[in-house]
DNA sequence: AATATTATTGCAACCGTTTGCATGGCTAAT
DNA sequence: ATTAGCCATGCAAACGGTTGCAATAATATT
């Protein structure tokens, strides 16, 4: 009654030739006739034949399957991300296992575990703003799997990356601040564990440093990207003597919760206080009143690029590849 | 040198016994002794024995992974129901593989194409807006791959759903407008080929109707979900004589494009002209001038009710079960 | 015509697990 | 002491492919 996935087997039996005689032609091997290539060919075709994924793991320890680890889908910067790979990989004949962090370590270790149980070929992860310890990525090396980070990626542990430059952009974004003549800047950053996080803080650091401007250290505040923790310490902010004239945040969704306890307290955002941030998302499109300006992060392309690099590692059998460490170009943008 | 997956055969050599009493003994087997037992479970924890999956899948033809489709992840609506299917499907051991149709019908099969060559145990999906046709969903029958639609489900085609009181929803969100002294109603609704927007249409018609008002049929537009054709659709209604006093939109998506649309032709966005929608998405909250009603889906609760029934149906060993169609309630959420 | 080559194909082991059917040792009943 | 019965365990086939090696048939060479 129910249909079943054709096998080799039966394909063999229905032209009286061998098992290894149709695995091979198949294959395209070059032992094999043309003729009884054809005839393989076209009786696979017409019953839908797809090899068993089991069988071929079992041989080949391939399960044509890769796992990717990020912190909230609900996040466009990350279903942006997602889509670019998605697109590389199913072109290349895999299938993506996702799973989310939500930001907590334990959730991400436990992902992780589950795709090593499943024998996923490869890994993109983008870090969870806990994660410090870094055992688990240590342990998916161990077996072999090849690991690449997009954005949210580990200090001091060498590995395949691909980020955008958030120095850079981050020294743009508040330069432009400094040039319309904001010269009192305030950070509000995500959590210090991540390398993101340093790198926003330096280009922070340095375009007030090159403007002749004086780094003021109570105007840095750290988040762990949580509405609560974003929320008070904006207030802390906005409790100082001598308020920030503007805040650099993280990134859209830091600087949207930002500006929300900016209302509450009676200040009109981006006139009363200035804010820019990271990641332009579409999404800021439809406010009325989005951060002044927003640093393009091209989430797609990241997703695309970090893609590319694992395929390439899958299909090299030489394991110990280089580390590959892309970056890409930010993009300034200005909405005022 | 490489870390390498414990097998049953290591396990069962080490501890000199045979590779089913190992087999058995992890399977808590009545036949095999205690203190084999003990052996056998204590040896594999620490050797961090996981099954091989594509041995279980050859035996068993379980592959513990299941397939999701929905059209869009940005759309914080399919972000919150996918993390719903994740909470409840990963505490059942499965893993889940994604894909997004983007609305595209192509896409849409082959992502069921790509699943069922995976043999994945069961599939959610959310219909695209374009299909129309179901053969696709048939082959997954066919093979015995139980599905569970939500949300978008198909029309004239029995199956296991999960979806919320769309209809009701429609009518209350109306009638609120009515009751607020509004009678020149417009609807931006989705495809038509939807059930939901049938639904929809039906909530707003009742309404309309139940308050002694007359339909207008040019007050009614219908959408593909694209930026493109949702904007131009609301330019025809702006462009009308009698233009409507308010607009009830498929979903906050459609809203906010509708509003943009608005803005540009110089009209304010609920104050010219009201707006309501479906979703209440936590992404309006942020924004200055969200539509002033939305009717809240509870997104992530159609996700773990999906992944709950097709769990169900996946450990009974009846395929036939009754097709089961859970109808969620709907709150209608008023922001002004 | 006999032999060397080459072109096709088949055999069988293997990958890691499950499971029906022996098998052997021991205890309890006769 | 013999035998029935139970306990604990092992053997081997099966799942669906891949692949090294052997075997056969067809063709080319001398």
């Amino acid at each position: 009654m129910e249909k079943h996935q054709t096998t080799i087997k039966e394909i063999a039996q229905a032209l009286s030739v061998s098992i290894s005689t149709v695995s091979r032609a198949l294959q395209d091997d070059p032992r094999i006739g043309l003729r009884t290539k054809q005839r393989v060919n076209d009786l696979a075709k017409s019953l839908h034949y797809t090899p068993n994924p089991a069988a071929i793991l079992l041989k080949k320890k391939k399960t044509s399957t890769i796992g990717v680890v990020l912190p909230f889908l609900k996040e466009e910067f990350f279903s942006m991300a997602i889509t670019g790979i998605e697109d590389i990989i199913s072109e290349k004949g895999y299938n993506v296992f996702v799973s989310q962090s939500r930001d907590c370590y334990d959730r991400e270790v436990k992902a992780i575990k589950s795709f090593i149980n499943s024998r996923v070929d490869g890994v993109i992860i983008s870090l969870s703003v806990e994660t410090e310890n870094y055992d688990h990525l240590k342990e998916l090396e161990e077996y072999g799997i090849p690991v690449v980070f997009f954005d949210r990626t580990p200090i001091n542990f060498p590995a395949h990356t691909v980020k955008c430059n958030v120095l850079e952009g981050a020294y743009q974004v508040v330069n432009h601040l400094i040039k319309r003549g904001i010269t009192k800047i305030g950070l509000l950053n995500g959590a210090e564990i991540l390398e993101v996080s340093k790198e926003r803080y330096e280009g922070y650091a340095s375009a007030i440093k090159d403007n002749g401007l004086i780094l003021t250290p109570q105007y840095v505040k750290y988040t762990n990207l949580t509405k609560e923790d974003t929320c008070s310490k904006m207030l802390q902010l906005l409790a100082l003597e001598d308020k920030p004239q503007a805040i650099f945040a993280f990134n859209d969704y830091v600087a949207l919760n930002a500006m929300q306890v900016c209302k509450q307290k009676g200040f009109v955002p981006n006139k009363d206080i200035y804010f820019v941030s990271f990641a332009n998302l579409p999404i800021c499109s439809y406010m009325e009143n989005p951060p002044i300006a927003s640093v393009e992060q091209f989430a797609y392309t990241m997703g695309e690029r970090a893609a590319q690099i694992l395929v390439g590692i899958m299909n090299s059998d030489n394991l110990n590849e280089p580390f590959q460490e892309v970056l890409l170009n930010t993009e300034i943008c200005i909405h005022d």
